[in-house]
DNA sequence: ATAATCTCTCTAGCGGCTATAGGTTCAAGA
DNA sequence: TCTTGAACCTATAGCCGCTAGAGAGATTAT
């Protein structure tokens, strides 16, 4: 049984963070002390293991609803956890190409030598978005 | 002198949005039609797509304040432009590497052959922190 | 003149937390 | 056993960067 400190230091996530997942019905409402504090099992903490991981895998709360769901009905296909993982790997590779357009436009606008703001390659080709190499 | 509406139609911002920058002191009151419309010079219109292309460049909105401030005197050195610019291309390149993580991870979860959640590798992964390859 | 389309302000909501205030409970030491 | 101090409780408000809606007034085209 842990207090949600204990919880919260064991998964790394954040106390108020806990009891909003608690609100948002990710985590059941665990069990209460006497004086009411929230007591929890290592079932509590597996659960609450699996969350913080696939949010940082960057899963919507939405998401992750449907996995747990999925995740409690072991008999099911699993087609839909799939698909829900490779629409995540398709996002991830769209914000990794759009990033490395930044990364490229950056590097480049970095480069001025400059030194006064009106020779500034940095402010310049903010101001004028036709100076960039690709569309976005 | 464009309305409101014009202005965001040449530069893809959206209408409340620039009501927002407006309230925000990112762009500075306009004047105003009789009837207390909104009316847009050429000034706006650069102005306004120096803050676009730097939003999309991921500089926050207090970000642009300052750069906003520098294009403003352009007799300063441009040292401080050269700093933004350096530190977002950081940031930029440290959300690039973490985003190809989750991509290995992703793809490594997406292969599994399973048929039933019981035996999937997506679920099974997310709920065991310890299967992953890397730390994050 | 009238209809259709803009535009105005104000307020509330989104996701995913995080912070604060003001109170209660717990656990360890004297 | 008592006391202290840390941890916990609820409720509410705030963060960023917008976005949406209501209800009223302005502008434009016919």
């Amino acid at each position: 049984m842990f207090s949600i400190g204990e919880l919260s230091k064991r998964t790394g996530v954040k106390i108020p963070t806990i009891r909003y997942y608690e609100q948002m019905g990710l985590i059941e409402a665990p069990e209460r002390s006497e004086g009411n504090q929230r007591r929890y099992s290592k079932d509590g903490l597996k659960r609450l293991s699996f969350i913080r991981h696939s949010r940082e895998l960057g899963f919507s709360i939405d998401n992750i609803k449907g996995l747990l769901e999925l995740s409690q009905h072991p008999e099911k296909p699993c087609h839909d956890a799939h698909n829900m993982a490779a629409r995540r790997l398709q996002d991830v590779q769209a914000r990794i190409a759009k990033l490395q357009r930044l990364e490229r436009e950056l590097k480049r606008i970095s480069e001025c030598e400059a030194n006064t703001i009106s020779h500034c390659a940095v402010i310049e080709t903010l101001a004028d978005h036709s100076l960039c190499e690709g569309e976005h």
